[in-house]
DNA sequence: CATAATTTTTAGACAAGTCTAAATTTTTAT
DNA sequence: ATAAAAATTTAGACTTGTCTAAAAATTATG
């Protein structure tokens, strides 16, 4: 029943669940058309197609969303991507901010038995190097509670669990900042001019933009 | 320099490599076309559109070779296919007859210093599971001296050290006869009609077909 | 060596995924 | 509420890798 997709399709499919995830919107053309990085009317025309094999529903002109047989697809790629990255980290030691590439051609690789002895062999690991929950082998993602550094009070201390962006420029400037998962985060002052803070972390403080702050994922301490 | 290849160029590049080794002379249309499981007109096309871009020699009517060049990127392919191999075996406990599909497309994955990290991380395997060499990260391969255990004569001993046909039927009937890499091999007696061997291994002596023995790399002991 | 058989190439077509340009629909703003 | 702007779709085209059918070249055979 489950017939082959394209790593096209795949990766159509992954977008539109991320990006549901993080509108609850139907998913407009342009928007996955960013996201693919490819035209609008290319857009439609994977849709129409996607759409024919009930894996999303589609309405002209309203967007689309994954149907359930869409979304479990969608998950099983995303568990792929991330134990892969688990993989490439704990591994071989590749660095956080190096593996997210490789993971996007391995999310691709089909076999029915391949991911779960990856995740066996890696002891059944919950979360990526960038703190995203992994989904288990029957499809179950437990999601974050989204609370981002910049949500957080002057004088509270917090746990940094995830990050939102994982673009190697931001991981750098993290690890040349010393934050990594599991770093505990004071926070000292905000500015109201810019909405910087100053952290201190590692007892050391020193300020971060307010960039910097919305894509961290935090957790109360 | 070493610009991006397509997966099916890539293919057609290792296959015209391991028709190279086995017959010396330029490998035809035809033969291609079968080992690409494809019609000798989609060969003619391809094989256009590497000598285009310096890959392969090509004459019409006259068949292909690899140019240094391709053979420098056939190699690497098959590297990266036998170190995959190695890790499906020995980390995540495939059999040696399940490994090559998943591992044909793990070839394919792109990146520079992946498979060199895996190499490291298998700490160096000079042979895949079926006993086939592996290049190492200069492009030099080992080949084997092809003595097939069909050629050893009736009273001698030799040592299993390869396979030639790595299809699920020959691997299983080698696991049922507990005939492995490193097994060891007395030939009893060769029956004139068929060349069928009396062997004994293990201290087991029975039959093997022609076609078994001719599909074995040995080495005498 | 001449003709038959085989191999190889060419010509034209198709599916997938993309593009540009134009048409249509929806949204925004006056 | 209607015109302008923005988003979306359609139409037609291009590329990659494939195919079938037919033509051309090579090889084999009597």
């Amino acid at each position: 029943m489950e017939f082959q997709l394209t790593q096209t399709e795949e990766n159509y499919l992954k977008s539109i669940y991320s990006l549901e995830i993080s509108s609850s919107k139907n998913v407009s053309t342009t928007v996955l058309a960013k996201k693919m990085k490819t035209k609008a009317s290319s857009v439609t025309d994977m849709i129409k197609k996607l759409a024919d094999k009930n894996l999303v529903d589609y309405e002209k002109y309203k967007g689309v969303s994954l149907t359930k047989r869409g979304n479990t697809i969608a998950v099983k790629i995303v568990r792929k991507h991330r134990l892969w990255e688990v993989f490439l980290v704990n591994k071989l030691d590749y660095n956080w901010d190096e593996v997210h590439e490789i993971a996007e051609q391995l999310e691709h690789i089909k076999s029915l038995s391949l991911i779960d002895r990856i995740d066996k062999y890696l002891e059944f690991p919950t979360h990526d190097p960038h703190g995203d929950p992994i989904p288990d082998k029957n499809g179950n993602i437990e999601h974050h509670k989204n609370v981002m550094l910049s949500s957080i009070q002057v004088g509270d201390s917090c746990v940094v669990i995830g990050v939102k962006d994982s673009s190697t420029s931001f991981l750098k400037f993290l690890d040349n900042s010393n934050i990594r998962l599991g770093s505990t985060i004071k926070i000292n002052s905000i500015e109201d001019f810019d909405n910087s803070m100053n952290i201190e972390s590692n007892n050391i403080s020193f300020s971060i933009s307010h960039q910097i702050s919305k894509n961290l994922f935090v957790k109360k301490s």
